[in-house]
DNA sequence: CCTCAAAACATTTTT
DNA sequence: TGTTTTGAGG
């Protein structure tokens, strides 16, 4: 288990990274809070400190629980992990919040009465809970939106308000009103055996709270716990994080007051602000030595994130050169921004070399996409738009999954309404709720209610629905007759074919319906390569389909795998800003950055809400690397309406000597304002071909077209290339600036 | 029970 | 302006 007889990591840290870096790595005294700046690496803190947890300090990776927002953050972490000590440690958990909830209550759930094959709710499950729910309360929808129904819900967990303390809090009527949503939306989702994200957390922290032999296993297994992110934690999740350390505070976290915008979530500032309360004797390492951006980037983000009151405090530098003033540019309206954005982009790539990957187009919400994506496809400049919606949302996926999620847990509602009548059984509402009447009164599950029709009248249903539900439960018998026969993907298609699902999307004929016959294979497949890792790690242990398809469903519902962005394409990006925290560009375009807008109308009434979204503007200042933009239009569109808009006051927050005003002169590529953009290449802009020339090879350029080596001086990504070229003639190129392809 | 057209509505969304 | 919810009519 130690690894006595190897050099210390503890040398290689003290070389690998800088001081603060290394005193937070190294640090084993007791609680640690790391306040990371934009770009500061972080990441690198907690993987080296992990390495050096396991290496040096005689722990076994078993002792060891990392935890962050985001499965994407979580892979990246594993994989550098696995990069510093050679080979993924066994025992070793790094997973979101909501994986490792999870698993603690399907392995210990038990003791809280939760069933261990709970199904877990997203968003959309959540608000056709609430959506019945309000229902059966007669509570029209005018009265109150679903959705802020939901929110209130969500925000109460999160708060750790359980039905009963929300009832007596409630002070008005809404919230009378969410108090009796709230109650029978929480004994729906017990009778469905469901929990939801938020429960997720809850009752990992009742089912510590209230079961000390547990509670002792596991913190006597986790003697240490590391945090990213730690500014987006909200209530529960800082108590889950207390009971796994009551006793022994070994806790590092990680995060950033000034990135942190997600309260509206339910995120608690002062989880962080005041840490240094909770466990007085914490030490605090600030990481401020920025690596990704310019000086004048960094400046200004310093400048405007300043106005912000109630923050740590901390201070960032660079020691990269002060590259480029931030481009500033006011535009009539909102196609004129997208066409000076796209038209700008289309230059530097053609003039700078840059690739289109380079480019990220940030705004603040998802609305101003549509301009861009069209005035992209009439450029024909390839993109991509970030979050969209997601694979797992989509519409056929989501009636597939929900087909499989009955098949695990008969008793998900949920699921069965969603699926019950697609493709069409003549089972509308009306004859649904019958059926759940009668399953109530009979105290059967959905799935055994509705087969149990055929036979039984006392469910007081017609013959004919009777005979529907009866036929559409008996698929699912029948798929867990043949479970243990079945490969994970037989038995999912099973499923899909005899439920007449498939056959149901085959009937139409319009390329939609290809396109989602498409993402349900995709789906299967998925589902194929999921059981095939899990062989793979569990070795010749038999494991049941149905089991396995547990285990498939917790994947799809807690990893919305969503389309991110691909390094591998050459691709402009668009996002909103909240996406495009933890990435990073060459070239940031910052468009609507206008009153109402960004600062959004909705913040400007709390100083709390307008300080949230200046450290959204924050984050998306310090995602850029080398060059920056602004813009602001004149009037713009918006719900079709045209509005006039005044530039958003973020702007005005950064000194004027980090901005250049540009002009507009009119959609005339001819009179196209060229703003001074003398900022040069960094070596890591430069995907380095690895490629060498030599005289004779054919080269394509993108720029100068198709051309002929005549000769090459020096080597490496020095070497000076001759080219003549068919259009444009001969040409001097240094190889790692020029990125020529050979042909 | 289903369909389609009018009406209402419109931040952000790691899990 | 696009999307989602509603209610009237088939």
């Amino acid at each position: 288990m130690k690894l006595t007889s190897t050099a210390p990591f503890a040398d290689r840290i003290r070389q690998e990274l800088n001081p603060p870096q290394a005193e937070a790595a190294l640090y084993t005294g007791g609680p640690l809070l790391v306040l990371a700046g934009a770009g500061s690496g972080k990441t690198r803190v907690i993987t080296y400190r992990i390495a050096y947890l396991i290496h040096d300090c005689g722990l076994s990776p078993w002792n060891v629980l990392a935890v962050t927002f985001t499965n994407k953050a979580a892979g990246e972490m594993k994989d550098r992990v696995a990069g510093l000590v050679g080979g993924s440690p066994r025992g070793l958990w790094i997973g979101t919040f909501h994986s490792i909830c999870s698993r603690i209550l399907r392995t210990d759930g038990k003791a809280i009465g939760l069933d261990p094959h709970f199904t877990i709710y997203d968003r959309s499950d959540q608000l056709s809970t609430v959506k019945r729910v309000m229902k059966d309360c007669g509570i029209a929808s005018q009265e109150a939106k679903p959705n802020s129904i939901l929110n209130a819900i969500s925000r109460a967990k999160s708060r750790f308000e359980w039905p009963d303390l929300f009832a007596a809090n409630a002070k008005n009527y809404f919230e009378d009103l969410v108090s009796r949503v709230y109650r029978r939306y929480q004994d729906t989702l017990r009778v469905n055996k469901a929990l939801d994200f938020d429960d997720l957390l809850m009752e990992s922290v009742r089912l510590l709270k209230e079961n000390e032999e547990i509670r002792r296993g596991y913190q006597k297994r986790f003697q240490h716990v590391l945090v990213d992110e730690y500014q987006d934690t909200n209530q529960p999740q800082y108590l889950l994080l207390r009971e796994l350390r009551r006793d022994c505070p070994h806790i590092c976290v990680v995060g950033d007051d000034d990135q942190s915008i997600y309260k509206w979530r339910g995120a608690d500032l002062r989880n962080i602000l005041e840490f240094q309360d909770q466990y007085p004797n914490a030490k605090i390492v600030r990481l401020e030595q920025n690596y990704r951006s310019s000086k004048v980037i960094i400046s200004a983000a310093t400048e405007m994130i300043g106005a912000n009151k109630g923050r740590l405090g901390k201070t960032l530098w660079t020691a990269k050169e002060d590259g480029d003033p931030i481009g500033v540019i006011r535009l009539p309206d909102d196609s004129a921004e997208a066409y000076w954005v796209c038209d700008e982009i289309q230059r530097l790539h053609s003039q700078k070399n840059l690739a289109f990957r380079d480019f990220a187009v940030f705004y603040r919400t998802n609305a101003q996409s549509r301009q861009f994506e069209e005035e992209c496809i009439r450029r024909g400049v390839p993109y991509n738009i970030v979050s969209g919606l997601a694979f797992y949302e989509r519409m056929e996926i989501k009636d597939a999954l929900a087909y499989a999620r009955l098949l695990v847990n008969p008793s998900d509602r949920v699921s069965f309404e969603r699926v019950v009548n697609v493709p069409k059984r003549k089972l509308g509402a009306v004859t649904v709720s019958k059926l759940i009447d009668y399953a109530d009164r009979s105290k059967k599950n959905i799935l055994r209610a509705a087969w149990d029709t055929a036979s039984d009248r006392g469910s007081g249903l017609s013959a004919a629905a009777a005979a529907a539900f009866h036929q559409f439960a008996d698929v699912f018998r029948y798929c867990h007759s043949r479970a243990a026969e079945l490969t994970l993907a037989e038995l999912f298609n099973e499923l899909l074919n005899r439920s007449g699902y498939r056959a149901y999307w085959e009937a139409e004929s319009d390329p939609q319906s290809d396109a989602r016959l498409e993402n349900i294979d995709e789906l299967i497949n998925a589902a194929s390569q999921f059981e095939a890792d899990i062989r793979r790690n569990e070795g010749s242990q038999p494991i049941d389909s149905i089991m396995m398809l547990e285990g498939f469903l917790e994947n799809a519902t807690l990893v919305s795998d969503q389309d991110s962005v691909n390094e591998n394409e050459d691709k402009v990006s668009f996002m909103t800003i909240h996406a495009a925290k933890g990435l990073e560009f060459p070239c940031v375009f910052m468009v609507g950055m206008e009153e109402q807008l960004f600062p959004h109308q909705r913040s400007l009434d709390e100083p709390n809400d307008l300080e949230e979204e200046r450290r959204l503007c924050y984050v998306g200042v310090t995602r850029a690397k080398v060059k920056l933009y602004l813009s602001h239009v004149e009037s713009r569109r918006q719900h079709g309406r045209f509005e006039w808009a005044q530039p958003s006051r973020f702007i005005e927050e950064i000194p004027s000597r980090y901005r250049e005003e540009l002009s507009w002169r009119g959609a005339d590529h001819l009179k196209h304002p060229y703003p001074t953009d003398n900022f040069t290449i960094h070596d890591e802009l430069i995907v380095q071909e690895d490629a060498s020339f030599q005289s004779g090879d054919m080269v394509n350029h993108r720029s100068f077209g198709f051309g002929v080596v005549l000769g090459v001086e020096g080597e490496g990504g020095k070497a000076r290339i001759t080219v003549d070229f068919q259009n444009v003639g001969q040409k001097i190129l240094i190889q790692e600036y020029a990125r020529l392809q050979k042909v």
